[in-house]
DNA sequence: GATACGGGTGACAAAACCGTCACACGAGAT
DNA sequence: ATCTCGTGTGACGGTTTTGTCACCCGTATC
């Protein structure tokens, strides 16, 4: 674990010289191998060829606004993973924040000490190194988003209940495979015997609901309990001949 | 990320010979590496040696309670982040699993096909090896469940409604950082501007009470925000001689 | 085709949750 | 020491969520 292991690397966008120096001293003195950038087209560049572990953006580009480079950097796939710090003017930000909601990964307001950049550099490293990159769940069109709660169905945001999420999670953990009513109710309820009870059923119909066309994907299994179908491509079994 | 890729190790642990050489075969026509215990100190051997990426757990062991090495496997640091699927009678289950909780990652209920084994433990790896080991949090006696919704402070489950959790999930993102009201109004509640308001202070103080001796790890920092207190131990910047 | 069983559905009432407010309290500033 | 600003706290009402029940409908079985 330890012996193929290299220190991340972080990628600085600021037209500001200055200020990007800094910031790379600080990270070259933490170990990261640091990477620079003075405008959006040359961070995406940059971005796309090394992929670096994270971003730290300023928003303050002069040519291109920061935010249409941020969205640059999520819509494309080679880069769209990597966490990104914004870097933000205070009071600058209140109005623009709107626009990328809880896109951003982190933001810090300047000015700020080097410690605390620092310290979120850590943070959100330690963050998508070491574990998860993004706690999501994609399947197909379905996007379960377990840090917010959230799940976003072709792209829209689905308001879902706490016990609804919790049944679709159960659900979606393993997909094609059914979850025996038993199994459910102690996964999303708690439940450890009591088996009859329409509760269950109640919660599958107003998900399904919310699901609109794609309520179908959870399917019946009679006497037994739901499933939440898989599609035909995800590649089953592969002993089995037909 | 492809070449230093090997298959999946996972530990089977039964004492019914037949049973376990069926999933061992089955196992390894998958491609997954296998390998074998009869009772639970072998089990539990084994999986602090060679740390298996899944274990598959017969609860019916005749020298030890099949729940208890379970609980050894979790409470041992080594082995504690290892997934684990349980098998189990019909039947006999349902008051057993009192004791666990929601603490298995997933059961089967024999007789079971052994084309549902495959796909559980398909699916499983598939969540443990290519995104987050776990989707949980740890931070010394905090343990966040972002799969079961659920907070774990030591060791005890505590009830947070889902706008708790979700406080504590953006407070405890960066340990040891202060959150700004803005922020955390933010992440919890999507308010893009709006600041002023008791709402935070009030489930601030519900969170604190909740984690009762633990509360004072959320700190005030007057007139800017919240911090999720880091411990001492933790590993602060290395450059800063004080 | 008749029957039995299990799931789907709509309504409803209890419970939980959440945001707000008024006021108390304490820390900083002058 | 006094004043001021920001946070802590308890209470309250409105809203959402949730479990249950009665009833309908589809499917499997004979």
């Amino acid at each position: 674990m330890d012996s193929e292991f290299h220190m991340p690397t972080v990628l600085v966008v600021d037209d500001e010289k200055d200020l990007r120096d800094l910031i790379m001293l600080n990270l070259e003195r933490e170990g990261f191998e640091a990477l620079e950038a003075s405008d959006g087209l040359e961070a995406l560049k940059i971005a796309q060829r090394d992929e670096p572990d994270l971003i730290v953006l300023d928003l303050m580009l002069p040519q291109k606004d920061g935010l249409s480079v941020f969205r640059q950097l999520r819509d494309d796939s080679r880069t769209a993973g990597i966490p990104v710090i914004m870097l933000t003017a205070r009071g600058k930000l209140e109005e623009k924040i709107t626009g990328l909601e809880a896109g951003a990964d982190d933001y810090i307001v300047k000015p700020f000490s080097p410690r605390e950049l620092m310290l979120r550099v850590r943070n959100l490293l330690r963050r998508s190194l070491s574990a998860a990159s993004s706690d999501v769940i994609e399947i197909d069109e379905f996007r379960l988003d377990k840090n917010h709660l959230k799940l976003h169905l072709d792209g829209e945001p689905i308001d879902l209940t706490t016990t609804e999420f919790k049944l679709l999670l159960a659900l979606t953990e393993a997909p094609g495979l059914v979850k025996e009513r038993g199994e459910l109710l102690q996964k999303v309820w708690g439940y450890n015997d009591l088996i009859q009870t329409r509760t269950l059923d109640t919660h599958i119909k107003r998900l399904r609901e919310k699901l609109g066309i794609h309520g179908s994907r959870i399917e019946t299994v009679r006497s037994v309990g739901y499933r939440f179908a898989e599609r035909a491509d995800t590649g089953d079994f592969p002993s089995s001949g037909t």
